[in-house]
DNA sequence: TCAAACTTTCAGAACATTCTGAAAGTTTAA
DNA sequence: TTAAACTTTCAGAATGTTCTGAAAGTTTGA
């Protein structure tokens, strides 16, 4: 398992990334050399590709897992559990973004409102309530619409995508005709 | 500097959370306190509010003013420094998000960018410049439409969030007209 | 120019995360 | 069954991050 220049800095990268992006160094490189490799990749072949120990290995791949970021494939005559990315690049975006979702707004979403029950009794506590809210209402609407979009066909969302700014000349224009 | 224990809460919610958004704990208390309360506060009852040294909340305040959240204010008489948080709680998202942008998304970029002007030489390396290829192009889609959608006015956004999936239709609607 | 009132810096301590490798657990084929 | 071939777990080592508090730096008014 060498790897060559290019896919090694991919693969360096995707570490230094990776704790960014919610998991850890070792993690990101993991699932950058498993994303680049055409072929799916055993235990051993990973820590060694990496150079880290096979039990880190399989600590990684729990992580993963628990991302639902990677499958695992058998190979016949071989006990070894192959691992392969889950889905395109798309659903692995798509994956990432929903994870964070959960991990970096939902909990916050929820303190908010149970905060928001409570009455507010000195000044100072109604304004930290104007402010919860302020949050609160921004937060939902943001994932609310995060979630419609993730419904949509990737297709439609990069038209979408690709329409820009555009898209708001195109509802003025809805308003206009149905006025 | 007393808080109230729905404001402690919240503070220490957004200190949690902080490493996930990018900073640290005491960052994201900082940060927290400063939003919740309607008064510009100076380092010393930012220390006292959350028991740090005086020396960390200098540090926590430098870390904020790089990502552009926290403003000072000078008062009358008073040779103190108040900080107070930068803009309206939307603008605060788009900074965050914005920053978080730059130090995830673009050095990513920029990398597949020139592992993407390499001739590949192998099939190993073949595949792998197809798979950058596609993070590259996802990628750079996303930050175009999402520098686009800030670029229009909160209202504008607000009106095309609650809009959600129907959007779709009305780009539909569009294409039909437009045929 | 001075000193009081502040802010910043940074070495080392405290704390937190990640990694290794050996031991324990699991699965399979014979 | 058994044992070979794997995977998982977890204590402690290695590494990385954050925090404190004392010292150094800066600003201001007299």
């Amino acid at each position: 398992m060498l790897m060559s220049s290019q896919v090694e800095s991919f693969v360096m990268h995707c570490g230094e990334m990776g704790s960014r992006w919610g998991f850890n160094r070792t993690v990101g490189q993991m699932y950058g050399l498993l994303i680049i490799n055409e072929q799916a990749l055993s235990a051993i072949q990973i820590s060694e590709a990496l150079n880290i120990s096979r039990g880190n290995v399989s600590m990684g791949i729990k992580e993963l897992q628990s991302w639902r970021l990677v499958q695992v494939q058998h190979k016949p005559k071989d006990r070894k559990e192959y691992y392969t990315p889950a889905g395109s690049i798309w659903e692995m975006a798509i994956r990432v973004f929903e994870e964070r979702r959960k991990r970096e707004v939902d909990p916050t979403l929820s303190l908010l409102r149970s905060n928001l029950l409570e009455t507010p009794n000195t000044q100072e506590a109604l304004f930290a309530q104007e402010k919860m809210k302020e949050i609160h209402d921004l937060l939902e609407t943001i994932t609310h619409w995060a979630a419609e979009l993730q419904s949509l066909s990737p297709e439609k969302l990069n038209t979408l995508m690709k329409l820009g700014a555009g898209v708001s000349k195109v509802i003025d224009m809805k308003d206009r005709l149905l006025k």
